[in-house]
DNA sequence: TTCCGACAGTGGGGTCGCAAT
DNA sequence: ATTGCGACCCCACTATCGGAA
């Protein structure tokens, strides 16, 4: 029997509402996870990241998918997804599961989340490739083939009406939407406009506390942001890095800005972790600026934080924590004691 | 001519494994 | 035993270049 062939994921380009505006467009869920082919053949499941890297080690539980398809080999397109304890699906949940080198053991797996497995999309059926078909004829041939199990799931797609769909996948707390071409190919490898992303961001104002030194084509200029955020009791706590989203102007106007603003120490009313702390040059916490970011992590620091600018019309006191409990939802505040 | 897509290179949070300390 | 570092995963972004539109 003919191995089957390998393919490399197609990529989504970033967009906003307005462009998937209009007819003939399918729209899924975006699932925090990670991409993943599965080669379905011979009674076994092979994982593949993005990449091109085996990852079917840290996922055994996925193996089970390789009785769902009737004995027929397939290539399929999808996302493995943890969920917490809400049902939300969640990065930080899947991240102790992405570095299996070899088997986990059951006494391990146990200690773990389990992981499901999202199939939206399917490359190649029994002895022939489908990319050249169009989204909703793999889409039939996909719901055709594999039958959802425990373990893995056909999510639903929506025609048109992204708007809707983005909206209710802010109130799940989902990450966006991805809207696809009804008509188009799966192109292996390629980032194009026929599939566009559109995700749920978030702008919150900061105060800059620091700031590290940068490496290669940013030597000698800064390289990342500390930044800070103040609590309803007026103390400064350190809440990450950004060092994307600048331009090279931008980068030389705050280096001028920050350097009579040099103190010794540490802003922060908090203990900076040291690994953060190394090479950092200390500030007046006296800049504000805006970022955008994803979500925050449990340590409640920016994720896929970016620099959108300076507000000089902002103070510092502006610059509130309670920015970041009213995206998060539940929290609590039982930090600060 | 302009625009798009691919690539390289910078930066982030996080985990794991290994070598140096 | 601790620490530092790179290799992975997720990513945002700038700058550049060649080819398509």
């Amino acid at each position: 029997m003919a191995r089957l062939p390998a393919y490399a994921p197609m990529l989504a380009q970033l967009g906003t509402l307005t462009d998937v505006q209009g007819d003939g467009w399918a729209v899924e869920m975006k699932w925090d996870g990670v991409r993943a082919l599965a080669y379905l053949e011979n009674g076994t499941v092979r994982l593949m990241s993005r990449n091109g890297k085996d990852i079917t080690p840290a996922y055994p539980e996925l193996q089970l998918m390789a009785g769902a398809t009737g004995g027929r080999p397939v290539v399929l397109d999808g996302e493995v997804v943890a969920f917490d304890e809400a049902g939300r699906p969640s990065f930080e949940a899947l991240q102790p599961r992405m570095h299996q080198r070899k088997a986990a053991t059951v006494a391990e797996l146990a200690r773990t989340v389990p992981v499901t497995f999202m199939a939206f999309d399917l490359l190649h059926l029994g002895e022939s490739p489908v990319v050249a078909q169009p989204y909703t004829e793999r889409r039939d041939l996909l719901e055709n083939t594999l039958t959802p199990g425990y373990r893995w799931q056909v999510p639903v797609w929506f025609p048109d009406h992204a708007d809707r769909a983005f909206d209710s996948s802010r109130q799940l707390g989902l990450e966006g939407v991805v809207c696809k071409r009804l008509t188009s190919p799966y192109r292996p490898g390629r980032r194009s406009g026929e599939w566009t992303k559109v995700k749920n961001v978030s702008a919150v104002e900061v105060v800059v506390g620091g700031w590290k030194p940068g490496g290669g084509r940013r030597t000698g200029m800064i390289g990342s942001l500390l930044l800070g955020a103040y609590d309803h009791r007026g103390r400064l706590h350190f809440v990450g890095h950004v060092g994307t989203g600048f331009t090279q102007a931008m980068l030389r106007d705050l280096a001028e800005r920050l350097a009579p603003l040099e103190r010794r120490d540490p802003p922060f009313d908090e203990p900076v972790p040291r690994e953060h702390a190394r090479d950092a040059h200390w500030v007046e916490p006296r800049l504000v600026g805006e970022v955008q970011y994803h979500e925050m992590t449990g340590d409640r620091r920016l994720r896929h934080p970016s620099w959108r600018g300076l507000r000089p019309d902002r103070e510092p006191a502006e610059a509130t924590t309670a920015q970041f409990e009213t995206t998060t939802g539940r929290d609590g505040d039982a930090a600060a004691g």
